[in-house]
RNA sequence: CGGGGUGUAGCGCAGUCUGGUAGCGCGUUUGUCUGGGGGGCAAAAGGUCGCGGGUUCGAAUCCCGCCACUCCGACCA
C-alpha cells in the first residue's frame, strides 16, 4: 500500500481562514489541515489524509496486539436487542442507539461489544483447554451521547480497538491484564505521544471491580485526574471523596487535565454469568471464565496527537503516524529545471516504497510552506534554483522525537535516493 | 435535557435594531506581473439570505412554528 500522490489531486479541503466553532488547538488544526471533516453533530469523515493517519494508528495496534497473542476479528455494528436483554444493558445503559426494524424488532447500534463477543465465545469455548485467549476488533462505534467536544476528542461515531479476554482464573486475568497494559504504553509511545499516564478509574457500564484509563496529560483534556508523589493515581469520578488528599499517603493530591485514550477492565463474570457461558474445567465440572476487556480511541488518538504535538502551523507526526514520509516540493524558476528534478525525484522515490507527495504547483512559496506545515511529512525536499547552483536539495525536517540538529540541510542531486532512505530509517 | 448563541456565495463574516432590487475578505476561473513563508493589478463566475407559514405595496430584516449547528452544564472510549 505505497502512497504516493501530487498535491493538487488530494482530494483534501486546507483551509486559509479561520475554522468556525472549532474550541482546542487541535480541532482547528484537524479542521484547517483538511483531516477531517464535520459531516453531523459528533459524526466526522476522515477525509484520505486523516484516514491514512489513523491506518497507521490501527496498524500500530494490530501489531501490539498480535504481540501479546491478540487475535483479530470482526463482529457486527448492529445487533438485535436480544442479548443485550440478557445482560440488562439493554435498559441499563443510556447511551445505546435503538432503532426498529420495519416488522418491528428491537436493534442496537452496539457502543462496545461485551455481550456480542461472549455470544460467539459461548459458542466456541467447550473446554479449559482453549483458554486463555484475547479477540479483538477495531472498529465503528456509536454512542448516543449527549454532548459532542472539539472535534475527534468527543463525537458520537468513533473507531474503537476493544479487545476481550477470557480466563479460568483470576490470576491468569491479572496476568493477561498486565501484558495488556504493557503493551498500551509501547503503543501510545510508538504513535509519538509523551505525555500518557495511567490511572485507577471506576468501571461505569462497564462493570468488574478493577479498571485503569490510560491518559494523556493535556490543558485541552476533559477529565481531572488526581495525582500523587507516592505513586497514587485516579481519575475524578473514583475519587471524588476528598479530592485534595491522597487516600495511600495523605499528603496533597495534584489535580491535572487529561484526554482518556484507553480503557482497561477486569470485568470478573458478569457477562459470562447473566449469558451462561460455561466450560468443562480440568476436574470435569462446570465452570463460568472470567474475562477482561481493553478498549482504545482510535480516532481519538489521532486527536490527541494532534492535540499535544503541533505548532502554529500545523501538526508534527513521528515517521509511524505521517501520512506521507517525504514532501517534495519544487519552487518555480524561469528557467523551468526545478519542477523535472522534483518530479524526478518524486518518481524515483516512488518506486522505492517511500510514501511521497509532491507540490510541483504553479504557487508562490510561502503557500506551499504553508501547506507542507499542515501535511507535516517529517522529512520535506525543496528543489530550488538556489540549492541547484551547487547541485544541491534542501532538506527539512518536521518531527519533534529526533534530535535533527546533526543531520543534513542539503542532500547531493546525484545520490539523494540513498540518502533519503538513511534518513527515513534514522528518524523511525 | 436545561441555559446562551448562530444560520446570508466553497470558507470566514457584515447587513437585521430603524423593511425599499445582495455586500466584504479569502478561495475559484481567465489574463498579466511576481516568485523562499498564504503577493499585486484587471476581469469573470458563483445566492430560492436554514425551512415553512404570516404581516406588508414590498421581508435577509418584523411575527409564529420547525430544523440544523455551536458554546456552557448534567453524561461518557
Amino acid at each position: 500500500m505505497v502512497k504516493k500522490m501530487r498535491i493538487e489531486n488530494l482530494c483534501v479541503n486546507r483551509l486559509y481562514g479561520d475554522v468556525a466553532g472549532a474550541t482546542t488547538r487541535g480541532h482547528k488544526i484537524a479542521v484547517k489541515g483538511g483531516y477531517i471533516y464535520q459531516t453531523f453533530q459528533g459524526g466526522y469523515t476522515l477525509t484520505p489524509l486523516g484516514w491514512s493517519v489513523v491506518r497507521k494508528i490501527e496498524n500500530i495496534i494490530r501489531e501490539e496486539m498480535n504481540n501479546i497473542d491478540g487475535q483479530e476479528m470482526l463482529m457486527p455494528v448492529v445487533c438485535g436487542a436480544d442479548l443485550w436483554k440478557e445482560t440488562g444493558r439493554y435498559d441499563s445503559m443510556d447511551n445505546i442507539a435503538k432503532f426498529k426494524s420495519r416488522s418491528g424488532a428491537d436493534y442496537v447500534i452496539c457502543p462496545t461489544h461485551e455481550e456480542v463477543v461472549t455470544d460467539y465465545a459461548r459458542s466456541v469455548i467447550k473446554s479449559y483447554r482453549q483458554m486463555p485467549f484475547m479477540v479483538y476488533q477495531i472498529q465503528t462505534k456509536f454512542r448516543d451521547e449527549l454532548r459532542v467536544r472539539a472535534g475527534l476528542i468527543r463525537t458520537r461515531e468513533f473507531i474503537m480497538k476493544d479487545g476481550y479476554s477470557f480466563h479460568e482464573t483470576q490470576e491468569d486475568l491479572e496476568k493477561y491484564y498486565k501484558r495488556c497494559f504493557d503493551a498500551y504504553y509501547k503503543i501510545y509511545k510508538r504513535c509519538g505521544l509523551k505525555n500518557v499516564t495511567d490511572v485507577m478509574s471506576a468501571t461505569g457500564d462497564m462493570g468488574g471491580k478493577i479498571a485503569h484509563e490510560f491518559q494523556l496529560i493535556n490543558e485541552m483534556g476533559e477529565d481531572t485526574l488526581y495525582i500523587c508523589d507516592c505513586g497514587f493515581r485516579a481519575n475524578k469520578e473514583l475519587e471524588e471523596t476528598d479530592s485534595s488528599v491522597c487516600p495511600k499517603c495523605g499528603k496533597q493530591l495534584n489535580k491535572v487535565r487529561g484526554i482518556e485514550i484507553g480503557n482497561i477492565f477486569q470485568l470478573g463474570k458478569k457477562y459470562t454469568d447473566s449469558m451462561h457461558m460455561t466450560y468443562t474445567a480440568e476436574d470435569g465440572t462446570e465452570k463460568t471464565p472470567t474475562m477482561g476487556c481493553y478498549g482504545i480511541g482510535v480516532s481519538r488518538v489521532m486527536a490527541a496527537i494532534i492535540e499535544e504535538s503541533a505548532d502554529d502551523n500545523g501538526p508534527i507526526w513521528n515517521m509511524a503516524t505521517a501520512p506521507f514520509t517525504v514532501e517534495v516540493i519544487g519552487l518555480v524558476d524561469k528557467e523551468n529545471k526545478t519542477m523535472p528534478l522534483a518530479e524526478k525525484i518524486y518518481n524515483d522515490l516512488k518506486s522505492e516504497g517511500i510514501e511521497v507527495l509532491l507540490d510541483a504547483r504553479d504557487n508562490r512559496a510561502g503557500e506551499k510552506f504553508a501547506d507542507a506545515d499542515l501535511i507535516a511529512a517529517p522529512i520535506r525536499l525543496i528543489v530550488s534554483t538556489k540549492n541547484l547552483a551547487n547541485n544541491q536539495i534542501e532538506v527539512k525536517y518536521r518531527v519533534n522525537d529526533h534530535d535533527t540538529s546533526d543531520l543534513p540541510n542539503t542532500i547531493d542531486v546525484n545520490n539523494y535516493v540513498d540518502t533519503i532512505k538513511d534518513l527515513i530509517s534514522k528518524l523511525s
